[in-house]
DNA sequence: AAGTGGTCTAGACCACGCT
DNA sequence: GCGTGGTCTAGACCACTTT
């Protein structure tokens, strides 16, 4: 069903050995992970163009000094990331352009970094109350048990952006309200020892109420993006339950995926 | 900052010796992939609970008669899909429930599925047309170079759920409606021989136009979730653009994310 | 036929979490 | 100190794509 031949243009190897890897035995790092960085440095740099090269795992792990399985390790994790790709009897390829920075997934990433720089973040609300049905439910805690209410404003050059409600089980953690206006909640969960795992995460919309209008500055009934997120750590316990609301004239969800095989 | 010592409960290991696992070694599928898939298969039927278990990947790979490095590359498969998480100095634990099926990661693969089952495909319009500017960009091609222009509607139990628009490069492929509306278009590219390899998506909401309210069977003004979507093939070049608008009343994004290490 | 990545082995030592 | 996973090695054979 194909119609034009317009075939992967495989260019030749170009003079990869003028790319000098600097590999530190001593380092705490691992091998695999410093010629990883150093061969997605020279992707990005472009100093390894789109097309083909990288040939030969062999011969590259001769020239590194390093066994094949550990060659291999490091080109594995950027065929993971996107930036390369691998083909039987082939090559290694680098991707052709596009895809530049893989997004790191999604807006829990976003939120997660974008929290500290440069939006500025109001708590609105930091309590603890006993938990309602749905937030019990998601939180797995009895119905009525103790939950930090959190809700906060977020604004990006003055004028606001997101209604963020979060819940968390009341025993997890205490949370700062001035420390949560200068950096995101899960920069302060991940120092209180709590190491995000997984997110399972609803993306909706729907028309604001008055009262989301008037507070996020749109009108009643304009569209608002909803998303609701139950986050677990490495345990598989649900540490936080979010519903959160954006101005869809202000914010949208932007992520990349990758098909795996 | 932590309060209470809720420390992640590891279960006794129960007894692993109970699970047979076959492996053939005469099979094209790799012995990882088999071992792997019969973990996860332990795991979905609870022979496997969450807590502690997979003790000791060396007697592992000893009892099954495999390498110790094959054993951990099954393991790392399902650490990948969240289904297990390692702990030095502890072991390798079933993930506390939840987290159920991965999802297999946002809408590329819910359309990509369900486009051959329950829901119905009208195809609207099936044109070649010389390509818009913002069309080109995401497409690379030239401006004013020819494009499949591809509109569907999508219904649910009689319903309509989605206005879908897509656009291919017209060189790319020839586009059977008849085939479209019985299957999706990720079925009918792959069957061509076009492997997607990332796509790079953009969700946002906005109020419906009055088009787009009777086509929907919305009334005008009604929140709407929008969708742009660029699809790369493993060369790294766009396959595709889209621009999808849903039903925020009948449809919402429905995705897990995985935090990497 | 030659060259590539894909799989697999049988060891080794280290870093970390526990007790 | 002990047991765990984390890293690394130096080979081997196979499957696939290309010439």
């Amino acid at each position: 069903m194909a119609k034009s031949g317009d075939r992967a243009r495989t260019t030749a190897a170009p003079a990869l050995g003028a790319l000098d890897f600097t590999l530190d035995r001593s380092s705490p790092v691992p091998l695999y992970h410093q010629l990883a960085q150093q061969l997605e440095a020279a992707i990005e740099r472009g100093v390894l163009a789109p097309g083909n090269l990288l040939g030969n795992e062999v011969d590259l792990s001769v020239r590194l000094g390093l066994s094949r399985p550990t060659v291999r390790q490091a080109i594995q994790s950027l065929v993971d990331k996107g930036l390369l790709v691998r083909r039987r009897g082939v090559g290694t390829q680098v991707v052709h352009s596009q895809v530049k920075r893989p997004l790191e997934l999604s807006s829990l990433y976003d939120d997660l970094e974008a929290a500290g720089q440069g939006p500025t973040t109001e708590v609105v609300r930091n309590d603890i109350l006993p938990a309602a049905c749905d937030v019990a439910a998601a939180l797995g805690v009895p119905e009525g048990g103790e939950v930090t209410v959190l809700d906060r404003l977020r604004r990006t050059h003055g004028r606001p952006v997101a209604l963020l409600r979060n819940y968390l089980p009341a025993s997890l953690l205490d949370l700062d309200s001035t420390r949560l206006e200068s950096t995101g909640l899960y920069r302060v969960m991940r120092s209180a020892g709590i190491t995000l795992h997984s997110a399972r995460q609803t993306v909706g919309a729907r028309a604001a109420t008055a009262g989301e209008a008037s507070r996020l500055d749109e009108e009643e009934g304009a569209a608002l993006l909803t998303m609701q997120r139950t986050a677990y750590d490495d345990t598989g316990r649900p540490v936080e339950y979010a519903t959160h609301i954006y101005r869809a004239s202000h914010y949208s969800f932007d992520f990349q995926l990758l098909v795996r095989p």
